[in-house]
DNA sequence: CGGAACCATGTTGTATACCATTTGGCGAGG
DNA sequence: CCTCGCCAAATGGTATACAACATGGTTCCG
C-alpha cells in the first residue's frame, strides 16, 4: 500500500472498491449493480455493500431505483464539463482558503503525496495506476481538510470524486500525469508560500486543465 | 401531507425525520445519536437508520467515529457563512441553466410549491412550521432537477440541506417568511421567462437574503 | 396462434442475531 | 488514598434470515 488507507471497516473497502470499479470503467455506466454479487466479490456480506451503495448514491454516483436495483449513474459529455466547472470554483476558494489557514502538519502530507506522485509518474511508461489517483485524492483532500470547513469538505469531496479521477483514469498519457505532477507542486508552492491569489489560480488552472482534457477526447474515440 | 413526499420506503422516512431533528435544534450539536434509540423512536430497526446515517453522514451533517458512534456535526458561524456563499453560486446557477432547459411539468410543480408556500405564509402568524420548510426544499431541488445534471443535483442538495434551511427555520418571522415567498415568486417569473440572467440575479438575491439573516443574529441572542 | 394470468425465481428492503470494541465501574494492590 | 487492571454492560459493525416486490417464463384459455 502506498496510501495509508484506512480500510478497517468493511463498508470502507466496500466504498473504495466499488467507487474504483466505477471510475475505471470496470463497471459501466446504466449497469446494474446487485449487491449479492458486490458482496461475494469482495468477501463480504449485503450490509457494508449496500452502506457503501447508500453514499454512493448521495454522490450521484450510482442511483438507487425502488426494489428494482442500483444502476451506475450515466453521465454525459455536457455535465461532466459542467461540474468540472463548479469543481474549478469550489476548489480554488478551498486552495485561498488554505494557503491562509494550513498547517505545517497538512503541508508534510502534501509534500508526501507529492512525492509519492513524482515517482509514480516518473517511474511508469504507462498510466500510473490505482495508487497515483489516490494520492491525488488524498493531496486534494488535505487542501480541503485545511479550510477547516468540515461541511465544504464534503461537498468537494463529492464533486471531485467523478470528474477529477474519471477523466484523468481514462485517457491521460505519461505526459498528462508529469504535468499534473509539476501543477501540484505549483499548487503546493503557492499554499506554503501563504499566496492566496497565487494558490487560487493555480488550483483553477489544474482543474481546467483537466477539464481540456475531456473536451478534447470527443468521444468519437473508442479505447 | 402538503408536500406529495416518498415515504415509502423506511430509510426515507428515517432521514427525513433525523434531519429534521437535527435542523429544528431537538438534536443538538455534538450529541450523540445512538442507532437503537433512533430505531425505537420512529419504529424501525438499526438498518434504515444506518442507512439514513450514513447519508447524513455522507452529506457532512453527522459525523461517525468509528466504533464510537455518530455524532451530530458541529458548526460555526464562519462556516455556515462560507456555505452560504458556495451554495449562492450554485443556486444561481442552477437557476441560470433552469431558465434555459426547464419544461412546463416542472414550471406547474413550481407553481405548486409557490402557492403553497404562500398560503401557509399567508394564513400564519408565527412560522410555517415543517411544511414550509419541505416546499421550500421541493421548489429548489426542481429548479436543480431542471438543469438535468443529476450529479450537480446530489451536490446542491447537499450544500442546501443545511444553511438554508437550518437558517429559515431558526429566526425567521413571518415577515421574512413574506418576503422568501415573494423571492421564489421572482425567481419562478424569471426562469418562466427565460431571462437566464435575471433567474441567475434572483436566485442569488434570495440566498444572500439568508444569509444575511444569518449574519443579523449575531450569536449573543438566544432563543 | 396470440395473449393474459399465474407461478417460480431472483433481488431488494427490513428485521434480527451475533461478534468486536468501547466504556465505566469496581476491586485489588501499591 | 490513588492507580492500575479486569469485568460487565452497552453500543457499533457485520452477517444472516425473512418478507415484499419485480420479472420472466410457462401454461391455459380464447
Amino acid at each position: 500500500m502506498t496510501a495509508t488507507e484506512d480500510t478497517s471497516t468493511a463498508h470502507q473497502k466496500a466504498y473504495e472498491r466499488i467507487h474504483e470499479l466505477i471510475l475505471t470503467g470496470r463497471i459501466a455506466p446504466g449497469e446494474r449493480l446487485r449487491e449479492r454479487n458486490l458482496g461475494a466479490l469482495l468477501g463480504l456480506s449485503r450490509t457494508p455493500v449496500r452502506e457503501a451503495l447508500r453514499r454512493l448514491s448521495s454522490e450521484g454516483t450510482v442511483r438507487f431505483e425502488p426494489n428494482r436495483g442500483v444502476y451506475v449513474e450515466e453521465i454525459d459529455r455536457g455535465e461532466l464539463l459542467e461540474i468540472f466547472d463548479i469543481g474549478a470554483a469550489l476548489e480554488s476558494r478551498c486552495a485561498r482558503l488554505a494557503a491562509r489557514k494550513i498547517g505545517g502538519e497538512a503541508l508534510d502530507v502534501l509534500q508526501d503525496c507529492l512525492d509519492g506522485m513524482t515517482s509514480l509518474a516518473a517511474r511508469s511508461e504507462r498510466n500510473p495506476g490505482p495508487d497515483y489517483v489516490k494520492l491525488d485524492k488524498r493531496f486534494h483532500s488535505t487542501i480541503v481538510a485545511a479550510t477547516g470547513n468540515r461541511k465544504l469538505q464534503a461537498l468537494v469531496e463529492h464533486v471531485v470524486s467523478l470528474p477529477v479521477l474519471s477523466s484523468a483514469f481514462r485517457q491521460y498519457g505519461p505526459d498528462d500525469f508529469r504535468r499534473s505532477v509539476r501543477q501540484h507542486g505549483e499548487i503546493l508552492e503557492a499554499i506554503r508560500s501563504g499566496d492566496e491569489a497565487w494558490a487560487e489560480v493555480a488550483m483553477r488552472n489544474h482543474i481546467l486543465t483537466g477539464r481540456n482534457a475531456v473536451v478534447k477526447q470527443d468521444g468519437t474515440a473508442e479505447d
